[in-house]
RNA sequence: GGAGGGAUGGCAGAGUGGUUGAAUGCACUGGUCUUGAAAACCAGCAACGAGGCGACUCGUUCGAGAGUUCGAAUCUCUCUCCCUCCGCCA
């Protein structure tokens, strides 16, 4: 969430550049609700303000044993002025609040100009592709040829979009993760963290998957439990919704960008304990709703994937070192799998709706004959730490303030796997093994 | 799943209808003392929001939501979470 005071002081200035990543921003909507909303707050306090004074002298009468008739009168006849004032109040908080949980971040000044993917650039490139002397397959094929992958044992299983891994290649892809932390544990500095799986609304409001984005998730009914109330939404409907129950849901976690964050939600940290850096191995689901036709064959785009996850909350000062950092520390996987990739900057309208600024990471794929994402690193500033009232402490004001958090992939595990298969194929169809990767695989240096 | 107990500021922990946003301790910040540090002493210190150029003023918040009341941390209801005991269980 961007800062509300903000807005209203540079109206015109955040529309302009939110107007950058394609967000149409209704400028004439909001400064209307605002006129209204500070009209009816300011008379609400001030309703709010003379019932405690009243009561407050009541209090004192009662005490010295005098009548209070008459304050009595005076103070019940505010009663109904003063609800209706704070549900009107509540009312127009309620739209403001939905306006501004759904305005996704403001790019960072370095962001380039865009809408599309098309609009993206290329930062640094690293590695040699390599030059096949025969026709690389993609990993559908290969995993066919060895049988070690198997979509149409995951359809019966499951349904569509899933896939059982096998024999060696399971191994193989065990062994992905815990080299990727082990490198980031030993290496980066990261403290590893095991999270649920499960996340609740709360957690993937913080992180800006709620309220806008139900739909990417997999959803996991709870009855008789109180809906979520976004912290800033007031209370309108209450009434209604006593007899009709709601549920609040669970989720199942679409990153571990969500648990992780979230770590830091409701906190103040001191001032010394930053930068925490959190790296975090978990399973990914995603509904993937709104893809339809799209990678449908193959691994690349499933319904539960794995991904080692790096986080950062750090001081505002330091959030875009840091991006370079984070980025710097999901490359070096790629590096010592010398799996050959580019460094992607993305443009502002294709950047995901918490970032400020984002880093694709895109590997070569010889079986696609094309570049793939394989990780994303953005700095999303205080917008998600906003949402989440993730702060630390300033020694130079006392005060608690917002810190940035950032988060990326180190890396996509299964596109990871992919990416081994078809960079490392022979030409018959079997898989070498990366120097990295055999003291993981008990020194097997071919599978297939 | 059953029975009890609890949730208060960064942390610990008082507070059961009335100038209580909240005692006290720790932590933190500033100062005195000291060559410096520690100790001691003194002072300050909740968050969020609104209004104002500003000194400042006002509002909201004691797990969450609703209710009773002129007035709720305190009373009622619902929910969540934590602890203890029993049951079940990887």
């Amino acid at each position: 969430m961007l800062d509300p005071q903000k807005i209203r002081k540079n109206i015109e200035d955040i529309k302009l550049l939110l107007s950058k990543r394609g967000f149409e921003f209704n400028l004439e909507e909001f400064a209307d609700l605002e006129a209204q909303r500070k009209d009816i707050q300011v008379k609400t306090q001030e309703l709010q303000s003379t019932r405690n004074r009243l009561s407050k002298e009541i209090g004192i009468l009662k005490k010295q044993g005098e009548s209070t008739d008459e304050i009595l009168k005076e103070v019940s006849s505010i009663g109904d002025t003063l609800k209706n004032s704070e549900l009107k109040l509540n009312t127009i908080q309620d739209k403001l609040d939905t306006i501004l949980q759904g305005i996704p971040n403001i790019p960072h000044e370095s962001v380039p100009d865009g809408r599309t993917e098309a609009d993206n650039v290329e930062k640094k490139k690293w590695g040699n592709i390599r030059d096949f002397n025969f026709t690389p397959k993609d990993h559908i094929e290969l995993g066919e040829l060895s049988g070690l992958l198997d979509f149409e044992a995951a359809t019966k299983i499951t349904g569509s979009r899933f896939v059982v891994i096998k024999g060696q290649l399971a191994q193989l892809h065990r062994a992905l993760i815990q080299f990727m932390l082990n490198t980031h544990v030993n290496e980066h500095g990261y403290t590893e963290v095991n999270v649920p799986y499960i996340v609740n609304s709360a957690s993937l409001y913080g992180t800006g998957q709620l309220p806008k984005f139900e739909e990417d998730l997999f959803k996991i009914p709870r009855q008789n439990a109180e809906p979520y109330e976004i912290p800033l939404e007031t209370d309108v409907a209450s009434n209604q919704s006593a007899n009709n129950k709601l549920e609040e849901n669970y989720y199942l976690l679409p990153t571990a960008e969500v648990p992780v964050t979230n770590l830091a939600r409701d906190l103040v940290i001191s001032k010394s304990e930053l930068p925490l850096k959190y790296v975090c191995h978990s399973p990914c689901f995603r509904s993937e709703a709104g893809s339809y036709g799209k990678d449908t064959r193959g691994m690349i785009r499933q319904h539960q994937f794995e991904k080692v996850e790096l986080v950062h909350m750090v001081h505002p000062d330091c959030s875009y070192d840091s991006l370079e950092e984070l980025t710097g520390h999901a490359e070096t996987i790629l590096q010592k799998l010398e799996l050959p990739y580019r460094v992607i900057t993305l443009c502002a309208g294709d950047m995901g709706f918490s970032a400020a600024k984002t880093y694709d990471l895109e590997v070569w794929l010889p079986g696609q004959d094309c570049y793939r994402e394989i990780s994303s690193c953005s700095n999303c500033e205080d917008f998600q730490a906003r949402r989440m009232m993730a702060r630390w402490r300033n020694p130079d004001t006392n005060k608690p303030e917002l810190l940035h958090t950032l988060n990326g992939s180190g890396l996509a595990v299964g596109r990871t796997l992919i990416a081994i298969m078809e960079n490392y194929q022979t030409s018959d169809g079997k898989i070498h093994i990366p120097d990295v990767l055999r003291v993981y695989m008990g020194g097997v240096t071919e599978i297939g």
